[in-house]
DNA sequence: CTAATTGCAAAAGCTTTGCAGCGCA
DNA sequence: TGCGCTGCAAAGCTTTTGCAATTAG
């Protein structure tokens, strides 16, 4: 079987190792939803988003099973799950390096970036508090400075 | 009529001057969601818990009002919208000084932290992508150090 | 061969909306 | 009085689940 590389920056190959590294069985749903992460067009999507994509490459698979696919991705540390805006969650790989997101108001353009002070910050004041942080998310909501 | 005041730091007329501030109409819901808010149990409200606060107290407001006076409320500037967890949003009054959050994976709780290097960090990153910070969302998710 | 995975449809949250009646300013 | 607010029920969305059939290892 043909599968459209979905203009992934990853072989086919490459992708399956991805699956089995973390423990999970190779199957075509999982490979075409691997495939749409690693494509190159944007790097958040939501179940929707992979959903729609696939039907245009008639390489459909059920929502229900995107929804459980990248359940088991989250699971196994291969996706992270964003709330951006609350009313669905977006999924982008995990495996690129950590950074935080900062999104446009006027174009709802995602804008990702990394600051390392604020990082350690983080880690400072969990510990202040008597924690170890796990995981945190920080999103700044941002316009085009106008002139 | 004799509105029990939930426990709140508040007094009645004092909420209902935040009413008229906001140019908002004084109506019996909306005084009994601000009680609630201004409760000092806790500072996190769903629209759920608002209104299985409210029925406890036989001062029962529709879920469907809790959602538009909550939406209102938003609209104002009174109260912030969270999306914590992800599934629901959770609320809470905003005439408090600015914060972030931290969750502990384990019991849940919610503490509430600042950090002024961190925000003067996020003004900084912003600028150098030509943006201006209007708003933004931070929240660790922490775990009690095991000794 | 066995356990895990898939697809479909149905159900389950959370939140919004339509509409008729009520209430604040 | 007039416009906005409320309640109820119904609808909307995103996400989850039950179940029988299929598939990976």
């Amino acid at each position: 079987m043909i599968e459209a590389m979905c203009d992934s920056k990853m072989s086919k190959e490459a992708i399956q190792a991805q699956l089995r590294e973390s423990q999970l069985k190779v199957t075509v749903p999982r490979l075409r939803v691997l495939a749409v992460l690693n494509s190159s067009k944007k790097s958040h999507y939501s179940a929707e988003d992979v959903y729609r994509i696939l039907l245009k490459m008639h390489q459909d698979v059920g929502l229900a099973t995107i929804y459980r696919v990248l359940a088991k991705f989250e699971q196994a540390g291969l996706v992270l799950r964003h709330h951006f805006e609350g009313e669905y969650a977006l999924f982008e790989l995990a495996y690129k390096e950590h950074h935080d997101h900062m999104i446009c108001l006027d174009s709802h353009k995602i804008i990702e970036f990394k600051n390392d002070s604020i990082e350690e910050a983080q880690k400072q004041i969990a510990k202040q508090y008597g924690f170890e942080l796990v995981d945190h998310r920080l999103v700044l909501y941002v316009r085009k400075i106008k002139q």
